[in-house]
DNA sequence: ATATAATGTGACGTCATGTTCATTATTGTT
DNA sequence: AACAATAATGAACATGACGTCACATTATAT
């Protein structure tokens, strides 16, 4: 009896695949796609370039399994806090608390998914960024965006602007604050509060 | 009496830096960086490559001196938006409408600048990005935060978050509204109205 | 112990691209 | 018109990267 399905070998190649995209990670996240080499994540991972091609069809297809892979781990992460609760409020806390986590953990990866992410990318043709930007626009939209339309239900808030715009408007200056963060640390310090940020949208800046 | 300092030889050379600088923003914008060579650059400007070594040191330098002139040129645009009225919640829709109108009409160079400032890009040790963001961050900082300061000083505003805070607000979900509409100009239209973007910040979320 | 299959290796072919520089063309001056 | 100075040209070069494949090594089965 196994503790799972696959085999020994099977196993073993998992890993090997693992450690490969580990160094490809930390590389790219460092030096962007075109400053790395095949043979220098080859290096890195302490295997010849030879054998990244048994793993990978190229160079662009172990580049993307990357990123996907990368950004299917941060977005399981964030729709499980929200589902951390019952309450509309909570569970916006819960998102950007979320959210704050992912980014004060994985900076270097979200350097790199920030990349693909926004602006256009190295790869016009291939379609990883508009594929990335679609599966993190459902996540807005079939999670985030249902909860304002919860608490709208419920009376809990106010109507002030369509609940998907709501969705982008709070994830936008969520990133946008935790941006500040990642650039300069010093000037900017970590948001341990999730209610500074959900402050700007609970209160309404005019005076009456 | 010219109509200017310059020379005619002086005027033509600057005119041709232009063509060259159109023609590389134009494949650059469509094909990224990576994707566009010196030759390809040449062709389009209808010069030989060696032309393009006399008026740049080499194609990062070309490629620098291009993102670095469309930005100001935004942020001129910019700045000069909001100085135009003297009320605090008119300069606040200047700042939207003329953000709104940059991106607009200049779809191809925005996608390239935010390539440049979110991101690490592909010349993370050169500094452009760090450059030209710090740049832009003097714009938030000694622009748009001060009208935010001096309206909570005449009691328009209530003081919800800090100034500089909420500068970054305001931008960031200027940024995400607009790029939804550059992605998915479809299902996303044009705001042409600043108070729709505006209001999420003047008005709260929660019920009291 | 031997044979066979599976896996790993890295030198090398091929190709693309940034940059140079000897040559040619253009412009300005006497 | 002749000459000098300046500018433009593009073939050639140097570099470096991707991806292959014939061979070496390791694992498995008999």
């Amino acid at each position: 009896m196994q503790k799972n399905r696959l085999s020994r070998r099977e196993r073993e190649r998992l890993n090997q695949r693992r450690e490969i995209l580990d160094a490809a990670l930390f590389l790219f996240s460092k030096k962007g796609y075109h400053n790395v080499s095949m043979h220098e994540i080859a290096k890195k991972a302490e295997f010849a370039v030879g054998t990244l091609y048994k793993f990978f069809k190229n160079k662009e297809d172990l580049y993307s399994s990357l990123i996907v892979e990368q950004s299917d781990k941060f977005h399981n992460a964030i729709i499980a806090a929200v589902r951390g609760s019952e309450n509309e409020v909570e569970q916006l806390r819960n998102y950007v608390r979320a959210k704050s986590m992912v980014f004060r953990d994985n900076v270097d990866v979200i350097r790199l998914y920030f990349t693909e992410t926004r602006g256009a990318s190295f790869n016009v043709r291939t379609g990883l960024d508009k594929s990335i930007r679609q599966r993190y626009n459902n996540v807005l939209l079939n999670v985030l965006a249902p909860v304002f339309e919860r608490g709208m239900k419920k009376k809990l808030f106010n109507r002030i602007a369509e609940p998907y715009q709501l969705a982008v408007a709070l994830d936008s200056f969520c990133n946008a604050f935790l941006f500040l963060w990642l650039e300069e640390p010093d000037q900017n310090p970590y948001i341990e509060d999730p209610d500074i940020i959900l402050n700007i949208l609970f209160q309404g800046l005019m005076a009456s």
